[in-house]
DNA sequence: TTGTACGCGTTATCAT
DNA sequence: ATGATAACGCGTACAA
């Protein structure tokens, strides 16, 4: 290493990371030294092992391509990679297939989203130690948990639909996971014998193929709450594809709060504050990396009453 | 660690990676001894530095939320993560921010795709060897490049229009990047004196409020190309919504071949192919980690003529 | 087939 | 302010 090339050691080290005080002719013939040798910094495999972390914190989302396909999962990724960045460390992608037990992770991200759960390597995690924090997922024990009111923000749109006169409602849920059951029981709280139109991904052709065949068949419903905006959108376009009104003939409303371009109205929804979600993970990560004990989180979400929505 | 638990050494390294043949008797013993102590398999980090490799690849793609945006990004990282998940490795996710320089990587994909050039912290990794696989972007030395015809596929499509007799051409492009330049080369060499509306983002609604505010001052124009799909469609709707029928009145193109779900028309574009390059990325990737040399490449692409262009 | 010993390149501790 | 030394945990060549 540069060290015998220079004069000294392991005051090498120091000159570069910085963590005592260096003399400043010492610096710079170090500095000198290293360059004629084509050294470029420590070795950070070295760094790795020694200091025992590796500064990679890994994100389990599913299916990529289906994972980012939804609004809401963007803004997300964007917050947590952010706050991490500034912190040193770097967001390594988990799809669903394996081959990254043997990654060295300081911790792991398990964002369901809506997506299904239970595919993640739970076990070979913990057993390695490695800090956990689910965000809107099933309850396991020894993980953090950052989770969204989903239950209470369903069943205050509900109760606005209530408010409004509607009896008998429809839902378009999302695939099975732990969003998609709160959400789903917030709804239910208000319209118990809820009509469940059926599932679908949060995309805008499949929401609108659904609810399709659900108008062909069976429209005796005066409004129809979707799980995400995305399928909210997609039923206000075959809605009025068909000739209704929105909400004049029905009323949709939607959930996260994302932009809706394909619409020229304000979706009447459940926002979620995602960016938030994002930071507020990341801290988590960033605190049980350190040893801390974390709290779990649940942020809260805000009624947002568009034009989507109106008097039966 | 196990060794001394149970009853041999450094047997256990094989025990564990197999590479060379142990008995079954002591393999036993050494896996119980491990489980016991709550052994999880070799130190991911210590691994990592005996053989000089982290197992991780860096991926570039600037700012986080815009770059996934489009969707012709999706595909792409999806086939990249699977290629190199599939050989383990894992793919990290690096922002336009800093400090990715002190983490351990394979390799670095530097994937711009539409985005602007320039903000890699190129000399550090070249300064440390780290192989370099540039998609579809500027030159460099001593980095390997899979690219498309961008140039070639602009020009075929432009010449489609002008035997359709038009000759009053717009263009609508991308964010300044190597594509965007060699896209609209390429339709220059058929219509040189091109009319370039201005510049925006593969998005939506960006794309539709650039081209009203075209169409209210000079629409004297029989044809719009645009440099993505997600363009085209915006520029469809927008000129849909001023009563102008597609492509009766105007024809409209695009570029890439993604699924355009706001449109009931197949748009005239450029069918690249998303998720080869992906793959030959990927597998670019994993032959310069093995020391192999990688040639450059360049993948074809295909006009596809839809419904979205016609006779001028 | 199994055990021994060394080195990968750092950084932290301790002494100078 | 600087230098020596140990240890991080594994892989592997070599010896038994």
């Amino acid at each position: 290493m540069a060290a015998a090339a220079g004069v000294s050691l392991s005051t090498a080290s120091l000159a570069f990371s910085g963590n005592k005080p260096v003399s400043e002719p010492t610096r710079a013939r170090v500095l000198a030294a290293a360059s004629s040798l084509g050294y470029s910094g420590p070795n950070p495999l070295a760094r790795n092992l020694r200091q025992g972390r590796s500064g990679v914190v890994g994100i389990a989302v599913g299916q990529l391509s289906t994972a980012f396909r939804d609004p809401a999962a963007l803004p997300m990724l964007d917050a947590v990679s952010e706050v991490l960045g500034s912190a040193g460390m770097g967001l390594l992608l988990m799809g669903d297939d394996e081959g990254h037990a043997r990654l060295p992770l300081d911790a792991v991200i398990y964002d369901v989203c809506g997506r299904e759960d239970g595919w993640l390597p739970y076990d070979d995690l913990v057993a390695r130690d490695v800090p956990l924090v689910v965000v809107e997922g099933p309850a396991w024990p020894g993980t953090t948990f950052i989770d969204v009111e989903h239950r209470a923000g369903s069943a205050a749109l509900a109760a606005h639909l209530h408010d409004l006169g509607h009896r008998r409602v429809a839902l378009v849920t999302l695939e099975q996971s732990h969003p998609q059951r709160e959400r789903e029981a917030g709804t239910r709280e208000v319209f118990p014998d809820l009509h469940v139109v059926g599932e679908c991904a949060s995309d805008l052709a499949a929401a609108q193929e659904l609810v399709s065949a659900f108008l062909d068949t069976s429209p005796d419903v005066t409004a129809i709450v979707c799980q995400s905006d995305v399928q909210a959108a997609g039923v206000v376009l075959e809605a009025r594809r068909r000739g209704l009104s929105v909400p004049g003939d029905l009323s949709v409303a939607g959930f996260d709060g994302v932009p809706t371009p394909w619409l020229d109205l304000t979706l009447t929804t459940v926002v979620q504050p995602i960016a938030e979600k994002g930071r507020t993970t990341a801290h988590a990560v960033l605190a049980r990396i350190a040893g801390e004990h974390v709290d779990d989180v649940v942020l809260p979400v805000e009624l947002r009453i568009g034009d989507s929505t109106g008097p039966a």
